[in-house]
DNA sequence: GTGTATATCTCGGGG
DNA sequence: CCCCGAGGTATACAC
């Protein structure tokens, strides 16, 4: 469990999904305990200039490294100065903890589904169509079935998604017809027109309000 | 133009589009040169365990650093202990050069259409539309328009993505009717049923192939 | 700035 | 193993 940094005047060259090669400069070479290898340069705190993801094999010689994975790409780096090199141990690494994602969402809905519609109750999470599974599908005040996509920024990819098992869905007689539901924290305007104009109900809902409902001893302090 | 790397036992917090929150242990701390922030644990060659891209506001104390950007998200990283903090001058970034990527397919198939069926002409490259640039339009033997979309992997998305560009084009009647063809190295299987099942037609290309009926001169040695 | 499309996307989950 | 969907997607580019 340790981090090489190497500092060098580089070459770098990847052939594999595409062909890339970076031009000789001064750049940071990154090796992990896992083996994956990333090159970076000073700009972009996020990608990598060029990268290898385990599993793969680094052969680590004098002037040249290559890193080979078993899909048969390679990613070659010729080193002209080497400027430092140093190795750090690292201990375990404690998982990362996240909160407000679209699964959360979906998990608070499921258990208040009457927070989309009045009378609105769960008929199945994650409902399995050839396309796709369908995250909430629901029951109506009516009892009429309603399948329901969250998301957490309500964009056009989704209302399409929410299309595609409509389609499907409206196709089985004994489901149809299927009203839709698009839900999210945050539902852009192009994504509230093409939902309206294929007459699929959208509805922006609140997480932290949610969450309140479903653990209400947490709002007392 | 400089690189600062920190080896430090901390703990990090984000709070913005999500909240996430890194529990103590020893990581890489790496500050580019546009003041971008990366937090770099020892798996994973590509993604950053939390990070902040530019424009940002970097307030750094001495036990604890946070990341503030326009947007009003945050990064705090508290800093229990600083095991190592180098800053390493880098020269300016040659850019990189790629080959293979999808803009290239679509240059050659702009070039020799006929590789898509026989008799296909181009009418334009990227023709605008209100909804997006449609790869290539072009019209088949019979004269009739042929919305083309390419892509280097062909996925549902991008079937998609030529719906729209359809269900427009067809709405103007100096088009009308309007043909799809969806092409890719490489189709999956999901994304030519949903195809098929529109009535666009999809083609699978091979690229080398196509490089080498550009250049024929380089398929003689 | 917003919107759209691309990416060696990465990463994780389910069949 | 592949397939599929989510992502704090990031990033580039057009309007």
């Amino acid at each position: 469990m340790a981090v090489r940094l190497v500092i060098a005047d580089c070459t770098v060259d990847y052939v594999g999904r595409l062909t890339a090669h970076l031009p000789r400069a001064t750049r940071l070479i990154m090796v992990k305990a896992d083996g994956c290898v990333a090159v970076h340069a000073d700009g972009g705190a996020y990608k990598p200039m060029n990268w290898m993801t385990a599993p793969n094999v680094l052969t680590d010689g004098d002037d040249a490294w290559t890193v080979t994975n078993p899909k048969g790409e390679t990613l070659t780096i010729t080193l002209h100065e080497v400027i430092s090199d140093v190795n750090h141990p690292f201990g375990d690494e404690p998982s990362l903890q996240k909160d407000g994602v679209e699964a959360h969402l979906q998990e608070l809905l499921a258990v208040e589904p009457e927070q989309l519609e009045d009378g609105m109750r769960l008929v199945r999470r994650e409902y399995p169509t050839e396309i796709g599974p369908v995250d909430l599908l629901c029951r109506d005040a009516t009892g009429t079935v309603v399948a329901v996509e969250v998301k957490r920024r309500g964009e056009i990819d989704g209302v399409e998604q929410l299309t595609r098992y409509l389609d499907f869905l409206n196709r089985q007689p004994d489901l149809s017809p299927v009203r839709g539901m698009f839900v999210a924290q945050e539902i852009k305007l192009q994504a509230k027109t093409l939902a309206s104009d294929r007459r699929i109900d959208w509805v922006e809902v609140d997480y932290d309000e949610l969450r309140g409902i479903e653990r209400p001893q947490q709002k007392l302090f």
